[in-house]
DNA sequence: ACAATTCTATACCAATCGGTATTGAATAAT
DNA sequence: ATTATTCAATACCGATTGGTATAGAATTGT
């Protein structure tokens, strides 16, 4: 009932996580959303409720399509998932064809007093993604996958730190094939459980 | 000649460089800046010229007692060096008494297109920290410092990803201790020339 | 046809943004 | 003591910030 919207909201949210995955939450003005967006103040508010809100659906919508994270927990080893989660981050932001960097990031991690609790969400959301690679390679370990002096815990901040330099390296304007190289190094020690195949020694 | 300057003008900047640090380039007001400086507006365009000019004192400032970039470079070995790096930037950015996170990485990631020069002359900045890192690992290639496969590029690139990371495992509350051992874990990677001894392999 | 409902558009809100004109006070050189 | 100079304080500038009141247009259900 009632007169229909004459947007797309998914299609608005997917255009407004492009403009805060470039700008950043504080450097993206109302002004520059519902130009991007092609709609005027009230329709946005009525739509979404908030800036505030519309930065949050724009989080999801990103999460939602970073979706190597969750595609790595499909790999049959540690050392697999490892890869596949260093690589992800390494093609996703080396794709020029998305702005540089990773929304979860540089969307706020210093601001103004009054945006701290989006800063507050996005520190929530790493936390959540560093927590589930911790609880990957927890089972890793009990399926003799990691060696038993190796500590999920460590080794999930390291991939995850690892992650978080890819995107500030990407947002400096690196290559696919730079991050690429550096994905490589960073997983060349990875620990090898003793009944494991291969010589790479931990 | 004339009335003097009643306010410190490195203090100023020190605690200028404290505030950006927290809340970056964009969430940085001028009723911050005067506020926790002490000074009127006009004293500080007077003193500083414009807010820019006055953040850009400050990144120098900043750089300079981020002093453990400097010291690592008197080690001896390229993993001497290596491990300085990263435990510099796990001390540094472990130190509660600091902001959190790093001013260089946080002070203008993303951001709106009018503080654009800011977040270059950043970008700027990490690239020249990344070719001092990578002019050290060429001289210790041809030092036999480093395996011939080993590239100094790949290597210093790695290297700044990792410090990089820290900084924004920092920004999220990490602790120095967890710091300290990424950074332990990501040194197990470092390669190591044919003629050095030890047994950690590359 | 007529309400009821929900959208869009114009115009506006107080507050804040970075920056400055103006005035008077404090100093150094003469 | 006077003058030139440089500072500090008040008060202000236009522009922009996130957000909204109001009015009219478009739709659905009756």
């Amino acid at each position: 009932m009632g007169r229909p919207r004459e947007f797309d909201t998914e299609e608005a949210i997917a255009r407004a996580m492009r403009l805060f995955w470039r700008q950043g939450y504080e450097g993206t003005s109302l002004t520059d959303l519902t130009e991007e967006l092609g709609i005027t103040r009230p329709s946005l508010y009525a739509a979404f409720g908030s800036k505030e809100a519309l930065f949050l659906k724009a989080l999801d919508l990103y999460e939602a399509r970073a979706g190597y994270r969750e595609a790595a927990l499909a790999a049959p080893t540690a050392r697999a998932y490892a890869q596949a989660l260093l690589e992800g981050a390494a093609d996703l932001h080396g794709d020029k064809s998305n702005p540089p960097g990773c929304l979860g990031v540089q969307g706020a991690l210093a601001c103004a007093p009054e945006s701290d609790s989006i800063r507050k969400e996005l520190i929530l959301r790493r936390r959540i993604g560093e927590s589930i690679i911790r609880d990957r390679l927890k089972r890793a370990k009990v399926d003799g996958d990691l060696p038993a002096d190796a500590d999920p815990a460590d080794l999930a901040r390291y991939l995850s730190i690892v992650i978080y330099g890819i995107t500030v390296q990407a947002a400096g304007g690196a290559t696919r094939k730079e991050l690429q190289s550096a994905a490589k190094l960073a997983l060349k020690n990875w620990p090898q459980a003793a009944n494991a195949k291969g010589r790479r020694g931990a």
